[in-house]
DNA sequence: GGTAACTGGGTTTTT
DNA sequence: CCCAGTTACC
């Protein structure tokens, strides 16, 4: 970290006055690429100076690249860990507090965290006994996924579960009643095993935050509060931060309520909006110089910008004009796919890497046709958010056997485990676990009598397989044991998945990162909290003169940005997305999506829209479908945009007859068979 | 009884 | 392309 004075110096007054205030709660209204991080990490050193202890101040953030990196530069690297900022994301810091009173929490000192898929797994086991599976009375029953996605929102905005039901769910309010009974049994089952999901971590912070006796304990260790992007706080969390600054004195908040797209996970900007309301001497700071983009991308983005009342904000540029967003109606996605590209290698040609190029898509699966195309001609990528790392069935596996080493009383991990051997299902399963009395000291130890449920062939195989673990168990680093799972793994792996070779080569890069934890399972609740985007992020950073095209979601780009930005698919139904229309909240959600997204552009930005859709459906032709340019780019926007329409992609071929068929004919005329 | 192999329908975003 | 339900096989 520099000297605070300096730091202090390369503000703009705007950021200053944010900088340094010094009167009761305060937000700081940043619109994108306004400096929000320099400004806060500013903050942080001025309060630094004027003598409060870093051990006191407490930054939360949603990401947990955000809170490393404002840390990084809000802090001297050799500091002391007295001398240290407390940051995190909102659920870190949660589990921080939850594992250092876990006896006060009544919970295990060793309590595993629950990822979402595990949610929906608990969910899985549980709800075949409340009549929610297969089709019930001639209706689909909601899955396993989905009945943990119901189950979160209630808890997040605090809202009941009807409401949720008929405002988010409408087919599944049939089931409301077993719904109700089936979160009751879910919120038991983690009681009983000492599990503790995504959710129950704010929710035990903030009991703890509100109770009488332990509250003023946890508040009193700090003096500032610092919450970054506090648009995206759900009610649970916007609840933590008003108990944590009942009275706003030393309550920094950050956020744009344009950018707020996380919606689906509770969060609600209604929060950010009802500040002024919460705190009578709340005081709102405007941040709107733009360091990031042209005056060209500007125009076009504060058009799309919602504005709410009394937060109305408008972006004006510092760095000069730049050319109009270029808009590229292309006949179809191939088309587009192939448009993409020539641009991607016109501007790298002009000088501009593949890296500081990204393709921002609504869904992960709009860069489909893309990647294909990009793979064809050779172009380098890499893809951010989509289907996540530990989300690949290999590394669940992997993942559920570490967690039986770790705690052997982890039913589901077993269950999984076992699975995975052929000739096991989820009957044989069962039988198993019950007669190893996993809850039980010792549930190896049975494992004799446990085989005696198998044919021998699989007793023999399975066998292996636990006894490896078993021995795991007794390993004594972090390392050892990482590399006796993945030797135990070994055998099934192969029978189970026919390119096991690959799969294997991933889990060595996962079980290289979690050998650096001081214990199994902290590597596993770090990889719960923050899991690996891919594969190669696993690996570290690319070597440098590696050149990749980045591909990501929206969703991820967030709070980044790169010199030239493409935006394919801006055609309703893709975006905005069709999933999100059924409420006005969920349309005006996805125009701050694209807000977001075209706000990522440093210099160049390319918006392209296929007009010809394609349907995949099998079993019936293929279908076509014209689509409508997206809603957002009214009028007003086209007015700020360049239009061009695409070459035409090559014009169809019907010969009237078979082409090679008249070929093989006149070849077997010489022949004279013909 | 239990598991694997097949088939048909639906598909967002993530701490 | 993944998941859930159905069928066919051990």
């Amino acid at each position: 970290m520099t000297d605070p004075a300096a730091v202090l110096e390369a503000l703009n007054d705007d950021q200053r006055r944010a900088a340094t205030y010094t009167g009761g709660p305060l937000l700081i209204l940043a619109g994108a690429g306004t400096g929000k991080t320099g400004t806060l990490v500013a903050r942080a050193a001025w309060l630094r100076g004027q003598g409060v202890q870093p051990s006191r101040i407490l930054l939360l953030t949603f990401t947990r690249r955000a809170a490393d990196d404002m840390l990084a530069r809000a802090q001297p690297a050799d500091g002391n860990a007295a001398d240290r900022i407390v940051g995190g994301t909102f659920h870190a810091i949660a589990h921080r507090v939850i594992r250092a009173y876990s006896e006060a929490f009544a919970l295990p000192a060793e309590f595993s965290v629950l990822d979402p898929a595990d949610s929906a797994d608990v969910m899985d086991t549980l709800r075949d006994s409340h009549g929610l599976v297969g089709t019930d009375s001639g209706r689909r029953t909601p899955r396993a996924a989905t009945c943990a996605e119901i189950y979160s929102r209630c808890v997040s905005t605090s809202t009941a579960l009807a409401d949720v039901l008929r405002a988010g769910y409408p087919w599944c309010v049939p089931f409301a009643g077993q719904l109700a009974a089936l979160f009751t049994d879910f919120i038991g089952y983690k009681r009983r095993h000492g599990l503790v999901d995504f959710d129950d971590l704010l929710l035990l912070w903030r009991a703890a935050l509100a109770d009488p006796a332990a509250g003023p304990a946890l508040r009193g260790l700090f003096d500032a509060v610092l919450v970054d992007e506090y648009q995206d706080v759900n009610a649970v969390q916007a609840d933590i931060v008003r108990l944590l600054r009942p009275d706003g004195a030393g309550l920094t908040c950050v956020g744009d309520d344009a950018q707020a797209i996380y919606a689906f996970r509770g969060a609600d900007p209604a929060h950010l909006r009802a500040l002024s309301g919460t705190y009578a001497d709340l005081t709102v700071i405007r941040l709107s110089r733009n360091y990031r983009s042209r005056h060209a991308v500007l125009r076009l983005a504060n058009v799309i910008r919602p504005q709410y009342d009394g937060l109305e904000l408008a972006l004006t540029a510092e760095r000069g004009h730049g050319q109009r967003p270029l808009l590229v109606r292309c006949h179809d996605e191939a088309t587009q796919a192939r448009e993409i590209c020539a641009r991607v290698l016109a501007e790298h040609e002009a000088g501009t890497r593949l890296c500081e190029q990204a393709v921002l898509v609504r869904s992960a699966n709009h860069s489909d046709l893309l990647e294909l195309e990009l793979a064809g001609r050779g172009i380098p990528s890499v893809k951010y958010g989509g289907l996540r790392f530990t989300e690949a069935a290999h590394v669940k596996d992997f993942l559920a056997a570490a967690r039986i080493v770790a705690n052997p009383a982890d039913d589901l991990a077993w269950f999984r485990v076992l699975r995975l051997h052929e000739g096991i299902g989820p009957v044989l399963a069962r039988r198993v676990i019950d007669t190893l009395q996993i809850a039980g000291p010792q549930p190896f130890a049975r494992w004799p009598a446990a085989e005696q449920e198998l044919p021998s062939r699989l007793a023999t195989t399975v066998g292996a397989t636990v006894r490896q673990l078993a021995l795991a168990a007794d390993l004594p680093s972090t390392a050892e044991r990482a590399a006796a799972i993945l030797a135990a793994l070994h055998e099934p792996m192969g029978a189970r998945y026919a390119d096991a070779a690959i799969r294997r080569a991933d889990l060595e890069r996962l079980a290289d990162a979690a050998a650096g934890s001081p214990s199994l399972h902290d590597a596993l609740v770090q990889l719960a909290l923050d899991p690996p985007v891919s594969a190669s992020d696993l690996a570290g950073r690319p070597r440098l003169d590696d050149d990749y095209l980045v591909i990501s979601t929206v969703h991820s780009a967030k709070g980044l940005e790169w010199p030239v930005v493409h935006l394919p698919q801006l055609v309703d139904g893709a975006v905005p997305s069709d999933m999100a229309l059924t409420t006005a909240a969920g349309l005006e959600e996805e125009q701050r999506l694209f807000y977001v997204a075209v706000t990522r552009a440093r210099d160049r930005l390319f918006l392209y829209a296929p007009l010809r859709m394609h349907h995949h459906r099998r079993g019936a032709d293929d279908r076509h479908s014209y689509a409508q340019l997206t809603r957002f780019l009214d009028a007003a926007a086209l007015a700020h945009c360049e239009l061009i329409q695409a070459a035409p992609p090559r014009p169809v071929l019907v010969p009237a007859a078979p082409l090679a068929a008249s070929v093989d004919r006149d070849l077997a005329s010489l022949w004279g068979t013909g």
